[in-house]
RNA sequence: GGGCGCGUGGCCUAGCAUGGAUAGGGCACCAGCCUUCUAAGCUGGGAGUCGCGGGUUCGAAUCCCGUCGCGCCCGCCA
């Protein structure tokens, strides 16, 4: 249920009643909470456009809905009923009515597929936690997603790591896979770039592998999967779950099948054969994208698109969390995949790349900070702070771990995806300020109330008038909203932001109105005020993969 | 060279799609607030030519053109 929108509708027909042609726009602060500009009618009437706000007032009546529309200046403001607004908003939420749309669309959401040589460092999160939140926003809108991860086990860095680990020592510490095999894949991929007949070696496997040789599958299952456990393990440490896991090498027939299917479009090179996009009317910076090496395997692209038809199957809707480093590679796939099946629709979600602040980081070059080393820091960061207060080590270490993943998460979602991230350790393990605890403390602080009081029937709406009160129930209304321009957006840092807005509003609320020790009657309408800001806050945080702590 | 993206106080960031009423936050800094619902909080303060130059408009951080800086891509890697 969208409430302000019931609102906004009942502004916009008193406008047209007044025989008005157009809408009302959101007012900033202090100026109501619609507003209509009068200045495109300045010109039509003739006339300046505040007599016209002023006469527009004066003909419209507010009735039920508002509690006055008036004119400032060239504005005519509409003032929402805030006895309407408050009753409205916080049965909806206690009823759960604010939330999920009927809309019901099967989506394949991609995300992470990092490539299985190593572990998940802080460059890469920022594609999982993106997402991940962008799946639950979704989901919570209502829709029904199932996420992926697609695993290339089939590409030139996984035949890289195969020689590393058959041709050197792996030093196994107490640790997990991708730990350990990362550091066979540097060493392998160093020499290949040094000796080329280890480079000839390496291809030599690749060769073998696709063509389905079984010692080396048998290999590759074992130690890929096992680093694909191991990225897997840090993932669910920040919340975040895959639903199906799709390996590369099974689509290689179905790549083979579909590159017959493109036949007409494919040229030949040198014994390598590429898909000419020009051929098939699509013109892009580059038309020449090679389907097969001239030793016969396959490559990324051909198996991308197989990929994206399977998927396909599944959806019509598909979602690619990508780098910005895929932009060209995205379009050409979304182009072919589209025309092959004109049912499914392909939509990127691009993310800038993290950079330490010495520069890019690299697995292969190992310049890089791993992302379990990030969460384990965070969680020492955290352990501090929890020290100095009454918990059982048990709760403690349990709160720390959620502090610091969600810290993590909320770091990365709270900046547009597009701008650039350059990592600070300092920044990312932020616990003030724009900060997940921060956001996580005002739910703790309303738990922390509500904890403290009884449970009341008989609420009367027309006690919530304090400034602050209605700010925070506005705010809460303005959920739909928000959703839904995250939604059209593929945009999870719209609600980052959100929950940033809503964290602030009950501080500035918390801080002018005692609810404990308000009179009778105003208490119980405050104790539902914050019980609904409970419960919304706490969808937020789950929508976002923030731990939901009643005590912190 | 071409294509795409980014450029807002010392640092980070919102607003740009749908142009409007004082450019909103955070970090850091300075001064305050815990015998009252959790101080991971709150209040106040200083600090801004919205990269630069044109244009459109009654009005531009927002739209258009140009320009500079940074990133990414232009592979028989993924």
């Amino acid at each position: 249920m969208d409430i302000l929108g019931i609102f906004r509708a009942e502004a916009n027909r008193r406008l047209s009643n007044a025989g008005i042609n157009g809408t009302v726009e959101p007012a900033k602060e202090g100026f109501g909470d619609f507003t209509f500009p009068c200045f495109p009618l300045a010109k039509e009437l003739r006339k300046n456009p505040a007599a016209i706000a002023k006469e527009l007032a004066e003909k419209i009546e507010p009735g039920t809905y508002f509690e006055k529309i008036e004119a400032v200046g060239p504005y005519l403001n509409f003032h929402i009923s805030t006895k309407k607004l408050n009753e409205m908003t916080i049965q909806a939420i206690l009823s759960r009515k604010l939330y999920a749309e009927p809309v019901r669309e099967k989506i394949v959401l991609e995300h992470t597929s990092a490539n299985p040589t190593g572990p998940l460092h802080v460059g890469r999160a920022r594609n999982p936690i993106i997402g991940d939140t962008m799946a639950r926003i979704l989901r919570a809108y209502g829709h029904e997603v199932e996420v992926h991860y697609f695993v290339n086990d089939a590409g030139m860095q996984v035949a890289t790591l195969l020689w590393g680990i058959k041709n050197l020592p792996t030093i196994q510490r107490h640790e997990k896979c991708d730990h350990a095999l990362v550091r066979n894949y540097q060493t392998a991929s160093k020499l290949a770039s040094e000796k080329h007949e280890i480079e000839m070696e390496i291809r030599e496997l690749m060769k073998r592998y696709e063509s389905g040789d079984e010692e080396l599958r048998k290999l590759a299952k074992e130690k890929v999967g096992c680093v694909l456990k191991g990225i897997q393990d840090s993932l669910e440490r920040l919340n975040i779950k895959i639903d199906r896991f799709v390996w590369e090498s099974e689509l290689i027939p179905k790549a083979k099948e579909i590159a017959l299917l493109l036949k007409e479009y494919v040229e030949e090179e040198e014994g390598a054969y590429y898909l000419n996009l020009k051929k098939m009317g699509i013109e892009l910076q580059k038309n020449k994208f090679f389907l097969y090496r001239s030793d016969g395997t396959t490559l990324y692209f051909l198996r991308d698109i197989a990929y994206h038809m399977y998927k396909g199957e599944l959806a019509n809707i598909l979602i690619d969390v990508l780098g910005e480093d895929h932009k060209l590679h995205f379009q050409a796939i979304k182009e072919v995949v589209e025309k092959l099946n004109p049912e499914i629709s392909v939509s990127p979600l691009f993310y800038s790349f993290v950079r330490l602040p010495e520069g890019k980081m690299s697995t292969r070059k190992g310049t890089v900070v791993y992302l379990d080393d990030l969460i384990d820091e965070g969680k020492e960061k955290a352990l501090e702070i929890l020290k100095e207060r009454n918990y059982t080590e048990q709760e403690m270490d349990e709160i720390a771990e959620r502090i610091a993943t969600s810290s993590i998460r909320f770091a990365i979602l709270n900046i547009q995806e597009e701008k650039p991230i350059v990592f600070r350790w300092e920044k990312a393990l932020s616990f003030e300020g724009e900060s997940a605890p921060f956001v996580i403390y005002t739910y703790a602080r309303a738990c922390s109330i509500l904890r403290k009081s009884e449970e009341k029937t008989s609420i009367d709406y027309t006690r919530l008038t304090h400034t602050q009160e209605r700010k925070l129930i506005k705010l809460m209304a303005q959920y739909p909203d928000i959703i839904k321009q995250a939604v059209n957006n593929l945009s999870p840092y719209v609600m980052a932001k959100y929950a940033l807005a809503l964290a602030m509003q009950f501080n500035q609320f918390y801080r002018d109105c005692p609810v404990l020790n308000a009179e009778p009657e105003l208490k119980n309408a405050r104790l539902a005020l914050v019980k609904a800001f409970k419960e919304h806050m706490g969808t937020i945080l789950k929508i976002l993969g923030l731990a939901t702590l009643e005590k912190m």
